[in-house]
RNA sequence: GCCGGGAUAGCUCAGCUGGCAGAGCAGCCGCCUUGUAAGCGGCAGGUCAGGGGUUCGAAUCCCCUUCCCGGCUCCA
């Protein structure tokens, strides 16, 4: 008697029948969906695994290792192997959580001692024994009872399952288990019939022997939960891939993010230095660097005088009356500096200077240097003002993350009634900006941080809402693609965050946009409006490039140190074949001079072959070879970075076409 | 700040269980006078991050400090 069958369909349609209590992977077979390195199915859209039986009437398709879905179950199975690895290596050890992460996975773990190097070596190999052992990936479901049991020595595990038993939703990174659902758990079978059993979701590969490859990176200390009051584990990071082919891509694509490093490129380039004489996060800009940070600042001015800006400059330090007016002692402490005592005074008192951490309070105090007239409104206030933030040690990150920082900086000042054309303005100023500098895309992130929870006591309840509106306003005006990040605000507004995505996209937060009516208040700031009664202004506190450090940093990544023309330190150096050639050579540089364009000689007594060499390692766009030929005809030959060298071109015509290249402001070639 | 790993010439790195500090590149000098990604030779360059300790003897082992790297937390 043949077993009662059920109908399985495919993506396209395809249908199928198998028996009842068919597998998944039988039925993407029967279906004829099984071809190539199927890891996983997703049936209705959920992803389940090959051994999973189907229920009959289900849409099934086929998930390959080499998709983001399929490369996440192979990193989650790997994480389950390496957490295996450790346990059996480290009996002792506890083992917390262990998910797939954007390019891999990691897995933290409570243990005596730190894992050193030659720790990692050995868990490697005991992982290539079990994958070895092809020790399937075995499916269970438990009560919170069994469970418990079961991980009765594990205490993360068993506060994972208590957690989710009490319905509370636990941390999706963790990916360990679903509120109220029954308790899954994956036990890898060993050859003699034990069991070593994970709490988890899944789904994963059928057996390890699925996995094709795989390599630990690195060890560091991660708090449990995130939370910095938790015990400290002991994270591991490893990634997987569908082929060693494709993880070792993986590794190389590492070392070119490795060689983008703006500390490599600053260094190699001779734009900036990290002197360790200095101290943390503080960097100082040599004149290669200074000359791409000058052209930035130079555009940084020219479009907000354009734009109706004024300049304004302001010390780096101020009393601590001004601080806590700000409310920045009060919120913002830890992030500062610690003050400079002076002056005492009589009866012992003395003042305390803070270096600024932000620019506002010096903005606002511009602003009540005198009355102020509804007919000055908007008033924008624009400053490149150097900041300084103690931030811990232990994040601070070249440019990305320094001490002291610039930021192009500026405060509106304006009515109630301004805010969203204001927040408009800005807006339109921020996407230009991009354009210019070369991320045409535009910012590929753009999000609304609402008010944050330690700002309770800040403001009314209906003034954030306000701010909040005319943001949603501003944005919604754009015609840009927007999100919410709920309590993300400044402690003192809302706010507008966009990223950018660089080459090698990884995405960075630039322009900030936050409204304030907070400290207009605090500062009792006020303007005398049409009616003859005064009014209370709003703020805007707005940084496009957010830090001109950070930024600089960003476009020397993304252009991995090969600045488009316009920015770039040198834009062309001239090299002479031979020394009888020099003279001409520097005619040529000075032409390119007066015309405002950056050029120099390479009259040094390498030969040819090394000096282009030389500089076009050095990232210059263009470098204009002269010989006999060129002498003769008062020509150049242009040899650009990237493409085909144009001989024979008249002096004046490269002059005119690298002028226009730099006022235009054109990207770099490919 | 926390966890781990580091620091040898300007850069990249070698220097083994403690026993005379090295190489390549860069720099400087000289030769070569060059037609499209490294010509040849020579010279110079070090408080082995700084301080303390162990030892007959420390770049090497131990402790502290500084700085860096990778994470966590945080952030422009």
């Amino acid at each position: 008697m043949a077993a009662p069958t059920v109908t399985v369909a495919g993506p396209a349609g395809e249908r199928a029948e198998v028996p009842a209590g068919a597998t998944v992977a039988d039925a993407l077979a029967e279906l004829g969906l099984r071809k190539g390195q199927i890891v996983v199915a997703k049936a209705d859209g959920e992803l389940v695994d090959l051994d999973a039986p189907v229920d009959g009437g289900e849409v099934l398709e086929p998930v390959p290792a080499d998709t983001d879905e399929g490369r996440h179950v192979l990193r989650h199975s790997v994480a389950h192997v390496m957490a295996q690895a450790v346990t059996d290596l480290f009996p002792e050890a506890k083992f917390a959580i262990g998910p797939p992460v954007a390019d891999g996975f990691y897995y933290d773990f409570d243990v005596d001692r730190p894992f050193t190097p030659e720790d990692l070596a050995a868990i490697t190999d005991r992982m290539h024994e079990i994958i070895r052992e092809n020790q399937a990936f075995r499916r269970r479901e438990l009560s919170v009872d069994e469970a418990l049991e079961v991980f009765a020595d594990q205490p993360y595990k068993r506060e994972i399952i208590e957690q989710a038993a009490a319905g509370e939703s636990t941390d999706e990174a963790a990916g360990d288990a679903a509120p109220g659902a029954a308790i899954s758990v994956y036990e890898n079978v060993r050859p003699d019939g034990t069991v070593w059993p994970d709490l988890c979701r899944g789904p994963h590969l059928p057996t390890t022997k699925w996995v094709p490859a795989f390599e630990l990176q690195r060890v560091a200390g991660a708090y449990w939960r995130g939370r910095n009051d938790n015990p400290m584990l002991q994270r591991i990071y490893g990634t997987a891939w569908e082929s060693k082919k494709a993880l070792k891509a993986h590794l190389h694509r590492l070392e070119e993010a490795r060689k983008r490093d703006h500390r490599v490129l600053g260094r190699d380039l001779d734009l900036l230095s990290f002197p360790e004489e200095l101290g943390t996060g503080l960097a100082v800009w040599h004149p290669r660097g200074g000359v791409v940070r000058q052209a930035m600042e130079d555009y940084a001015r020219d479009e907000h005088a354009r734009r109706g800006y004024e300049s304004v400059y302001t010390p780096h330090i101020g009393k601590s009356h001004l601080w806590e007016t700000s409310g920045h002692l009060e919120f913002y402490a830890e992030s500062m500096y610690p003050p400079i005592e002076m002056d005492e005074r009589a009866g012992g008192h003395t003042d305390a200077y803070y270096p600024k951490p932000m620019n506002c309070p010096f903005h606002v105090l511009v602003y009540k240097s005198r009355t102020r007239s509804y007919r000055e409104l908007p008033l924008r206030l624009f400053e490149l003002g150097t900041v300084y933030r103690y931030e811990l040690s232990g994040v601070v990150h070249g440019l990305l993350r320094a001490r002291g920082f610039t930021q192009d900086d500026s405060h509106l000042f304006c009515a109630p009634e301004q805010v969203v054309e204001e927040a408009q303005g800005i807006i339109d100023f921020t996407l230009d900006l991009y354009r210019d500098f070369g991320f045409t895309d535009g910012p590929s992130r753009v999000a609304l941080s609402t008010r944050p929870e330690k700002a309770a006591t800040v403001g009314s309840d209906e003034g954030w809402a306000a701010a909040e509106d005319a943001l949603r306003r501003a944005l919604d005006a754009s015609g840009l693609e927007w999100v919410t990040d709920e309590g993300e605000g400044a402690f003192y507004g809302p706010k507008i965050d966009f990223q950018i995505t660089d080459a090698i996209g990884r995405a960075w937060q630039l322009t900030t946009v936050q409204v304030d009516f907070n400290l207009p208040e605090r500062f009792d700031l006020s303007y005398v409006g049409a009616d003859g009664a005064q009014h209370r202004p709003m703020m805007i506190h707005r940084a496009l490039f957010g830090s001109l450090d950070r930024f600089f940093a960003i476009l020397l990544e993304h252009y991995a140190g090969a600045f488009p023309t316009w920015l770039a330190p040198v834009q062309a150096v001239v090299v002479p074949i031979a020394d009888r050639h020099a003279a001409y050579g520097h005619e040529v540089a000075a032409a390119l001079g007066a015309r405002g364009l950056r050029a120099e000689v390479d009259d040094s007594d390498e030969t040819m072959g090394a000096k282009i060499r030389k500089h076009q390692v050095g990232k210059v766009p263009y470098q204009l070879i002269v010989g006999d030929d060129e002498v003769e005809a008062g020509t150049v030959a242009v040899r650009p970075r990237v493409g085909e060298q144009r001989k024979g071109v008249p002096l004046a015509t490269f002059t005119d076409d690298l002028a226009t290249e730099v006022a235009e402001r054109h990207p770099p070639q490919a």
